[in-house]
DNA sequence: AGAGTGAGTGTAAGCGCTTACACTTGATTC
DNA sequence: GAATCAAGTGTAAGCGCTTACACTCACTCT
C-alpha cells in the first residue's frame, strides 16, 4: 500500500484506463475532444493514482507555459504589493500563473533575471519602468516574449506600457505645496541611477521651482534607496540646514515614513515645525502620525491593466497598447500652509 | 544579421563549435571534465550565438532543478518579507533558486500550488507552520520532496523546522503585560481556523491570565484577518466595551498598526488611555507613534537557518534537523504601567 | 614492447509530455 | 448501397537537454 512506488506518469494512467496516451492528455487538455465515458474512466484513473502533470515536460513539448514573469525590484516593502496582488489575480482569473523575482533594483540582476524567466518558458514578462539597457529590449524581441512595462510612462519611446507620469504627477504636487507658500523647499529622492521613476519625480519638483522663478539648483537633495532608515538619516542631515527647510519632499512614501519617524526622535512637529509629503500612497501613508500628504497612485487598476493587456499580447490579440493613468493628491496632515 | 532566426539549442552550439552536444553539456555542467582549449572554444560559441539553455529541458533531463518552493501566506504586507529575503539570498548563495507563492491564508490554495511547485521540480518546499491536512504530509513525503517548516514550533510532530513557541512568546509578553498592573486584557487575534501560530499566540494570552488566577474565558477576544483596516475595527469594538480594556494585545503588528491608528481617530491616547501590544517586530513597529511594544522575532536568523538545513536535506546531508530560536520583548512606548 | 591508465570526447537513450496525422467507426446523404 | 463525413481514438515523432557507456589516444609502468 505505502510502498513508495515511484511517481505516476501519463503512461501509466493511460496503461491504466486502457487508452493511448493521446487519449489522457486530451482529457486533461482539451476534453470536448474525448466521449464523456472514456473521459469519465479517465480521470478516475488519475485521481486514483494520485497524478499530477509534469509541468517540464508539458512546457517542452506544448511550447507554452501559461506563465508570466514579473521581476519587481523589491518585495521588501509594500510599493508594489498592491499592484502585483491585483496583476497577479487578473492573471489568475485567465488561467496563466505568475513567476516573482526581486532585483533589488540592480538592472545587472534584472538582466540574469530576465534570462532565468525566459529559460523557464515565461509567456510573457511584466517588468518596472522603463530605463534598461537597450541589448535588454533586444534581446525580448529576438525571443519574441511579449513584455510589457509597468509603473513606467515612456514619453518618446513606443512599447507595450501602463503607468503615470512621474514627473507631471510629483509636479503637480510641488505646484501645491509652493502654491501653500513654502519656499524652503527640500528633498529626498530615490537613487536616479537605473530608475526612471526616481528621476521623474526629482524633476518634477525642479521643473515646478523653476516654473515658480526659483532656482531649483539651489534645492537640497539627498539622494538614497528606499529604506525607512535611509529616509531617517537624511532627514536628520537636512534639518541642519540654517535656515530649515520648511518642507521636505520625498520620493516615496517610505523615505518619508523614515522622515516623520526621525523628526518625532528630534522632537520636531509635524507640520507644524517641518512638513513632509511622500508618494504612492502606500497603507503605510494613512497610518503615520500625522497621516501623509501624498500623490496617489492606482496600483490596483495599473496590475489589472498590465494583466489584461499582456494576456492579448500573449495571445495574439494585441500588440501592446501604452496607457496612461491619472493620479490625484492625497491631502493629509503632514503638510501645512505656511 | 536581424533576421529573426530561431532560438539557439545546444545542438546549433555543439554544431558551430563542432564538438557533440555532451561536450557543450558539459562546459556548462562539469566544467572540470573538458579540457581548457574546448571549453574556450564552446564558451566563445555560446556568446556569439546568445544561447541560455533550456530550463525545462534540463530539468526533464537531470531530475532536478536548483529551485527552491515557497508557500507563504501572504505578500501583501511585511511579515515574511524579511525572513523569506533572508532565506533567498542563503539559498542564491548555494547556487539555488526561489520560486515563491502565496497561498492568501486558504489551505486549498495551498494545498494546489504544493502540487503546482512539485509539478516544477521543486527539489525542496518551504512552508510556513505546521496545521495543514495530513495527505498534504502524505502527498510531500510519497513525492519524497524534502519539506522545512519555518514559523513552526512543533510540539509533539517529528518534521524538519524552524521556528519559536509562539504560545510561550506571547505568554512571556502577556506575564510582562500582567505584571504591569494591567488587569482588563482584550484581544485581537488572527483568524485561528488553520493558522497554528495565530492559535498558538491567543492561548499564550489565556494561559498566562489563567496563571495570575483570572478567567480567560471572560477575556474579549475578535478573531479577524492580518489587515490594518480590520485591526481598526477590532479596536473600535473593543473600546465600546464598559469598563474599557487597559491594555489591547493584538495577534501581529499589522493588526496593532490599525488599532494605533484607530485610537488617534478616536483621540484616545496610548498609551495614557490604553495600551496596545503587537507581534513580530515588522519595521512598522518603530515607526508608528507611539513605539510599538512587541515580540521580536528573529526573522531573518529564521530564515537563514531554513535555506541552510533545506539545501542539506536536498542533497542529502540531512534528514531535517527542528530547531527552536529564542524570542524576546521589544518594550516600547505603547505600554505602559497601571 | 605490451599492458594498463586516465583524461577527454562522442553516441545515443531517454526524461514525460503534446499533437500532427492516420485510422476506425457508425451515422448521414444521395 | 456506395459515398461522404464527423467524432473518437491511436501511433509516433519530437521538444532540448543530461548522462551512462563506449571509445580514442597519449602516457606511464613493468
Amino acid at each position: 500500500m505505502t510502498t513508495p512506488r515511484s511517481i505516476p506518469t501519463l503512461d501509466d494512467v493511460a496503461r491504466v484506463a486502457g487508452v493511448s496516451t493521446a487519449t489522457v492528455s486530451r482529457c486533461l487538455n482539451e476534453e470536448q475532444k474525448v466521449s464523456a465515458k472514456t473521459r469519465e474512466r479517465v480521470m478516475k484513473v488519475i485521481n486514483e493514482l494520485g497524478y499530477t502533470p509534469n509541468f517540464n515536460a508539458r512546457a517542452m513539448a506544448a511550447k507554452r507555459t501559461n506563465t508570466i514573469g514579473a521581476i519587481i525590484p523589491t518585495m521588501e516593502n509594500a510599493i508594489f504589493a498592491r499592484g502585483l496582488q491585483a496583476f497577479q489575480e487578473t492573471l489568475y482569473a485567465s488561467g496563466y500563473n505568475l513567476l516573482v523575482s526581486s532585483s533589488a533594483y540592480q538592472p545587472q540582476l534584472e538582466a540574469e533575471q530576465i534570462r532565468a524567466l525566459v529559460a523557464r518558458g515565461a509567456d510573457g514578462l511584466l517588468l518596472i519602468g522603463y530605463a534598461r539597457g537597450q541589448e535588454v529590449y533586444d534581446y525580448l524581441e529576438r525571443r519574441g516574449i511579449p513584455t510589457m512595462l509597468a509603473w513606467a510612462s515612456l514619453p518618446d519611446r513606443d512599447h507595450a506600457s501602463v503607468g503615470f507620469d512621474n514627473c507631471a504627477a510629483m509636479r503637480m504636487l510641488a505646484d501645491r505645496v509652493l502654491s501653500m507658500g513654502h519656499i524652503r523647499i527640500a528633498v529626498i529622492s530615490g537613487i536616479i541611477q537605473g530608475n526612471d521613476r526616481a528621476e521623474g519625480r526629482l524633476r518634477g519638483i525642479k521643473e515646478s521651482v523653476a516654473a515658480h522663478g526659483h532656482d531649483p539648483d539651489q534645492i537640497p537633495v539627498i539622494e538614497t534607496s528606499y529604506e525607512i532608515e535611509n529616509g531617517a538619516a537624511a532627514f536628520e542631515t537636512l534639518m541642519q540646514i540654517d535656515p530649515k527647510p520648511t518642507v521636505v519632499m520625498c520620493g516615496n512614501d517610505v523615505l518619508a515614513a523614515g522622515a516623520i519617524s526621525k523628526a518625532h526622535e528630534l522632537g520636531l512637529r509635524i507640520p507644524d515645525d517641518v512638513s513632509i509629503t511622500g508618494f504612492d500612497d502606500i497603507e503605510l501613508a494613512s497610518i503615520l502620525q500625522p497621516q501623509l500628504t501624498t500623490v496617489h497612485v492606482p496600483h490596483r487598476e495599473m496590475g489589472c491593466i498590465a494583466a489584461k493587456e499582456l494576456i492579448d499580447m500573449v495571445e495574439g490579440r494585441s500588440t501592446g497598447a501604452k496607457q496612461e493613468l491619472a493620479v490625484s493628491i492625497s491631502m493629509r496632515g503632514s503638510l501645512r500652509q505656511i
